[in-house]
DNA sequence: CTGTTAGCGCGTTCAG
DNA sequence: CTGAACGCGCTAACAG
């Protein structure tokens, strides 16, 4: 008695058992065309008996399609982009696509190996997760198939790229910390390589300037995005000795690496210091205290490329949606004190 | 001008193209016997000039092989198994076998069809992270594929089950609290049809019982894993104005809502409260203050379960790895105060 | 060394 | 209605 799995039966054999020819036990399973109902029963009874399930491969390769669509996202274990993933393996689930996601480690050689790796196992569109890829690059690849791209900008046909307004959240962000009466307002940006932070300080910068608050680039420290840089970001703008009341930082998990650093110091929050993030994190609704941030719609961002992707590959038009950006108040900002 | 992606290249173009039969083509590509170099030179001129990429879904039917392994979690987005997630990719990378991730949504009903997806789709074998399946359509499913499963105990050929030991985990997380000289120590506990949260709660009453503390009903509050939970079970603890000092919870998740539930009554941790989680999920290393926790080696537990599966499908023996947990003493237990 | 033939599992003509 | 024959893209066995 051998302990490995038994080779799957397949369409040949139902029709042997049912006797009668492969053709007509694949009528039945697509609805191609009448069969008799004496014939439909055995071809039943055999599929019941063996226990077929069909080779969707081999129907893929026939039918000329995969019913697959490639993901790339940087790091599968991204806290970020989770939701997104979901968002995109809800979509696709509809019209029975399936995702594979791959990741590329934000590595643009890496990134390229999965991208071959996707186009040989013939994926009919690819989503990149803000990939490292260049744009030329990328762009050659939508020849062969469509490309749905988020994080980025890129023009061209077969190409959807998905933006959000990351300049006027950041600008409402850093607005609503001018409001509630601070004008002493620092900054924990992200990597600047990184378009979204780039936009990001911008929006901070367009607040302060709109409010009339003079720039101070002393109170603009930076980070990799990442909880550790946030808390060396904070005792980097602690150092300088410069006072400040508030703290905008680029994204949620530098956020909570400024608000332990904080905590270090004794410093208490929201009570001597206003603190936001950008992301709006599942866990940030249980920092302490709920930190006020940004939302972004990940999970939207996902179904909305998915359905995009989906409308691609059918040969229709697609448009760029509008995913709006939120902001969220919590208890981590307060009025400015005395 | 068509912005629709072109039709992938075939191998016979490239034969035609080089004037060499389609045999010569394939047996350049995979190095399978001898060519002469002349011909070599035009096939490889060929490949460059129709930027030619083998389909592999067809190299796959020849062969017999999908070079895929499908892998059922419960929630893609979940933040707990991400790493794990990570972890079977780059296990599987290394053999040139790619992971396809299904979400069964904490639903067995959902969590059949995926797997029937899988098996249509020809995986050669199917991890299934803590499924909802029950024991007995799962070992049927072993007849077709190789499976690897974890969170439950499950025996039969051609079938492996990696377990923890979250018994002995709990017990030293409590044990680590009775040192610091606690005697009244809360437990929130999971959901108890969950047997990781049985077993962690078994963990908790053996620590007590061996330090010679009365186990005290009350004391346990149950949650469902998620943040909310734990903030409600820890309201319902003080509710019952017991007295308490430390409190070990059966996961990161819910620490962090008894986390937040405790700063909002102005509970200091650890001064007041010592707290100590389970999991030491990414997060955990920023709380205020950073968690005690137990770590599972949850990246180590997918690179395990891609290797074993790999080995499975090789028909190659293997055996249950020892996955060690390990207490990670950070800042929110302290020894109790007079 | 290399071309021809057959076949992987399935869908789809095309005749009956 | 239904079966035989052919093709999807590629590899393997068989003759040269």
């Amino acid at each position: 008695m051998d302990d490995r799995s038994s080779p799957p039966v397949t369409l040949e054999e139902v029709a042997r058992r049912a006797r009668v020819s492969p053709s007509t036990v694949s009528r039945i399973l697509n609805g191609t065309a009448r069969v008799s109902d004496s014939k439909r029963q055995a071809v039943e009874q055999a599929i019941a008996d063996l226990q077929y399930h069909p080779n969707e491969i081999a129907r893929g390769l026939a039918l000329g399609h995969t019913m697959s669509v490639g993901v790339i996202t940087q790091d599968i274990s991204s806290a970020f982009y989770n939701e997104t993933l979901k968002g995109i393996e809800d979509s696709l689930a509809e019209a029975g696509y399936s995702p594979l996601f791959v990741s590329g480690h934000w590595n643009a050689t890496k990134e390229m190996e999965r991208m071959a790796l996707l186009v040989a196992r013939r994926v009919e569109g690819v989503i990149v997760l803000t990939g490292a890829i260049d744009d030329e690059t990328l762009l050659s690849y939508a020849n062969r198939v469509p490309l749905v791209i988020t994080g980025r900008d890129l023009q061209g046909p077969n190409v959807l790229s998905i933006r959000l307004d990351n300049e006027q959240a950041a600008f409402e962000a850093t607005w609503h910390l001018i409001q509630l009466g601070h004008t002493r307002i620092a900054h924990i940006a992200g990597p600047q390589e990184h378009i979204d932070a780039r936009e990001r300080l911008e929006g901070y910068r367009r607040a302060l300037k709109k409010a009339g608050i003079p720039m101070d680039d002393r109170l603009v420290a930076y980070g990799d995005f990442h909880e550790g840089s946030g808390l060396l970001a904070l005792n980097q703008l602690l150092a300088t000795r410069l006072s400040f009341t508030a703290l905008f930082v680029a994204n949620d998990q530098m956020a909570y690496g400024a608000r332990l650093a904080l905590h270090n110091k004794s410093i208490r929050v929201p009570e001597d210091m206003s603190l936001i993030g950008f992301d709006d994190l599942p866990g940030s609704l249980y920092t302490t205290p709920p930190l006020t941030t940004v939302r972004q719609p990940v999970y939207d961002l996902g179904k909305v490329a998915g359905e995009a992707m989906l409308r691609m590959i059918a040969g229709k038009k697609v448009s760029m949606p509008d995913l709006p950006l939120q902001l969220i108040v919590r208890e981590s900002t307060t009025r400015k004190r005395g």
